[in-house]
DNA sequence: CGCGCCTTTGAAGGAGCTCAATTTAGGTGG
DNA sequence: CCACCTAAATTGAGCTCCTTCAAAGGCGCG
């Protein structure tokens, strides 16, 4: 069992290797045939560890890399002049952080570890220039971009047009299907945001998703103790956006 | 003066040449040199005609092309199942449509043209090609997604942070930084968009909209005549912005 | 085990929505 | 050129959903 599950954290054993990654299936080396991935990982060569609360990186610096989450989870938030936050966005295993900086060399957004985590670190520079030879790679990385457009329009539908529990629901329900998709169960999860965070990300107040949580328990929908969530109803969390209660 | 204004409106005519065109400041070509943008000139082939209220493209249709759009304006909406819209942007003379649809090889929004406009026409495929040849045209493009990306955080904030007046005053002043880009009067401009249209874009009813627009006009911030748009104060809008007003 | 942070719940207030009526602009045909 | 017509915009009044303010309870961490 020696150093099974525990990975020094010398500088030296930081070599990433998308070649052995689980992730694959859902990070940038997707659709990839072996030989390519293996140039892969000449490119992501180090990772890099963040602790929970700790910044990867913040609005306002230059930008250099994009990162892909190897372990844990973020969030990414723009802070106003006045100190309001907006948070844009949680990402997880596999998913891709950064994209916002290639518009202006730098960073316009922060993104903070919501646990102990890790990430690849990519080098922007080498990412293009390895993407000019290798049209996988280049396709897969213009599909993760659109991907994140896309995504965003979800979110401004969500904030434009959905009403508290609406929101909720589908934040809910995206959060199970990305569970889900990582081999964990699509019912039973455990947050690592604050209702804070997930009311910021919502446009809500964090009371009013408190009380939309405990109005869904009430509802049978979903079972909640804490961070701890446990979906009861799938179909009437589905039926519940779709459908605003015209009470 | 042969043929000096007057665009002959025969297909032949629709060779779109980047080379000849004065947006190229803001579109695809920016920061390729002249032979560079040769290049992109056999890849631009074609334009096409979209009359007012038209579709661009469809949520749904494959995606095969992006548009730069040459004359006019559009809006991207998304719309539930249900029946609500929800506009997702804006989009004038210079800018890139459809990038939504490269993640799923189908688009995900809706294109509909605001007024009677030309689009010019960019393979995807062929996009893809050169910009593995030309690295400032892949830089570029790059530059593009994520301009996209940054954009769609600054519309959260917009509908997940601010009040009514501040989403509005924010609009104004981006439409008008926007007109300024394009050489046309940073204070005065016609808007094309219905009040709905704006109210949808910013999370609001038009009548929201509407009364804004008059609360503004009453604090000498704007002058208002239908669509006809005067800003009279620009600091006092940005003002209104960052300072939510504490009444 | 105690302290601080997060969460829950209640009560009152307000920003924006709904419903409705009126005005205005732009397009059409006589 | 004017009258007509329809779509868009404005404005008012009442209501609702979410926020604000406040207090109490619970969990986790040092």
């Amino acid at each position: 069992m020696k150093g099974a599950s525990v990975v020094p954290i010398t500088v030296a054993g930081l070599k990433s290797a998308c070649s052995q990654c689980n992730l694959q299936e859902l990070c940038l080396p997707f659709g990839l045939d072996d030989s390519e991935i293996n140039r892969l990982d000449e490119l992501v060569a180090t990772r890099r560890k963040v602790k929970r609360q700790q910044h990867l990186y913040r609005a306002g610096e230059a930008f250099e890399a994009i990162y892909a989450i190897r372990t844990g989870s973020f969030k990414t938030d723009v802070i106003l002049e006045d100190g309001r936050e907006q948070v844009t966005g949680f990402q997880m295993t596999g998913e891709i952080l950064g994209l916002d900086g290639i518009s202006s060399e730098h960073h316009s957004c922060n993104a903070v570890a919501l646990e102990d985590s890790e990430v690849c670190i990519i080098p922007f520079a080498k990412l293009e220039e390895l993407s000019r030879e290798v049209e996988a790679l280049q396709h897969q990385f213009h599909k993760v971009m659109s991907r994140e457009i896309v995504r965003d329009h979800g979110v401004m539908m969500l904030l434009g047009s959905m009403r508290a529990e609406e929101r909720l629901a589908a934040f809910l329900l995206n959060m199970s299907q990305r569970f889900t998709a990582r081999g964990f169960s699509p019912a039973e999860f455990h947050l690592r945001m604050t209702r804070e965070e997930i009311g910021s990300y919502l446009g809500l107040k964090l009371e009013t998703v408190s009380r939309a949580f405990s109005r869904f328990q009430e509802d049978g929908l979903v079972s909640v103790q804490q961070k701890h969530i446990r979906i009861l109803d799938i179909p009437g969390l589905k039926k519940l956006m779709h459908h605003p209660q015209v009470t």
